[in-house]
DNA sequence: CGTTATGTACACCGATCTGTTTGCTTACGG
DNA sequence: CCGTAAGCAAACAGATCGGTGTACATAACG
């Protein structure tokens, strides 16, 4: 926070525009979306001149792909770090999320930019392999029969509560956290209290 | 297709401007996004003058809605009448959906508008509505336990799998149908189908 | 035939978009 | 304390956007 330093090349010296442009995208894009967000409106909100919001990145496009990196630490560690959950209780964990998320930005941005190649569309599907990647983890802890499998399942199911929540404009994650409920415990094999974990295969 | 008559009005004299409009809509919109696809680019393909679309359309936002509504006889009714089908694999039958359909147009539209009011995302709400009506008639059929929160788990995955389609690059559907099979044996008591399962219902 | 709805061609409007330029001010840090 | 880099303000470019205005062509009916 103190720290006012810039991400490329080494130079400390600014006053925190970047944050500023990066944290005033942060809401606009989600309030507004992407494309209905100019630059103007945007360097306004920012209390940042054009100029120097250019310097600090070298397009929209550009600004978008960091916008998307932003969201990284809150949304994927805060969720699989907490080690005072069961990987039960972990898995169902990533389903809580109703107050702050209106719609995941990652959809947002690759439905918007609409271009696979687009930076930020790629980084949107690098994050979301990733988050599949640790649910698959967290299912193994809890000795899923197929990890890979269930994490995919699992992730499939944010997705679809996040899509959904946006279309209705009613939380679907509730319906979402029920499905993966039953999947979680028709995937652990002789699933005892919760995070016993068995070999034995049901015939 | 001889017919050309026009919706409003029973005026027949034209020579089929409107339906070559909504038609390049369709693959336009599709293609390239809604906010991507400007009216010129979209006359231009449709060999339409522009006056002429605005004729026939008061402007983009109806253009969009009634593009939307264009969908809907070729997704919802295609696969609830199927009467060769049990209501079991009906309910399957909404999750093969690979070769066509790149992403659901109501999720793109509801995402590229960003209003809920408007016109095309308030159509697309009602539409989400009926589907998971009609998968829950269809699930009422099949004699599942609790219709109506199958028929909106279903949707769910619809929706899941259409949205990770879309930001992976990769069809999720497979990944949605396994998911739908689950489900759907877990929510039907014990019919005389082929899986039995535990009355475990999430509380 | 002529009337009339339907469609065309094309210039044009104001707004907005991304991005650039010029000239100036401010605040570190050595 | 002074140089230098960071930042500011505002006009500007060029493109594209949604949407109109005007004048002209054509097809379908009576």
């Amino acid at each position: 926070m103190t720290e006012l330093e810039k991400g490329p090349k080494g130079r400390r010296r600014g006053r925190g525009a970047r944050e500023r442009i990066l944290s005033a995208s942060q809401q606009l894009f989600r309030e507004q979306g992407i494309n209905r967000t100019g630059m103007d409106q945007l360097c306004a909100a920012a209390q940042v001149s054009k100029r120097t919001a250019y310097q600090h990145f070298t397009g929209k496009d550009e600004l978008v792909a960091e916008y998307l990196r932003g969201f990284d630490p809150s949304v994927l560690s805060g969720v699989f770090d907490r080690t005072d959950l069961t990987p039960r209780e972990r898995l169902l964990a990533a389903f809580d999320i109703p107050p702050t998320t209106p719609l995941c930005p990652y959809i947002g941005a690759a439905v918007e930019l609409h271009d696979p190649e687009h930076p930020a569309s790629q980084y949107a599907r690098e994050y979301k392999k990733a988050v599949a990647a640790r649910l698959a983890d967290a299912a193994r802890e809890a000795g899923a029969a197929d990890p890979e499998q269930l994490g995919e399942q699992l992730a499939l199911l944010i997705d679809g509560a996040a899509a959904r929540t946006r279309v209705l404009n009613a939380d679907a994650f509730p319906t979402a956290a029920a499905i993966a409920a039953v999947l979680i415990d028709n995937a652990i094999p002789a699933t005892a209290g919760d995070d016993r974990r068995r070999e034995e295969v049901p015939s």
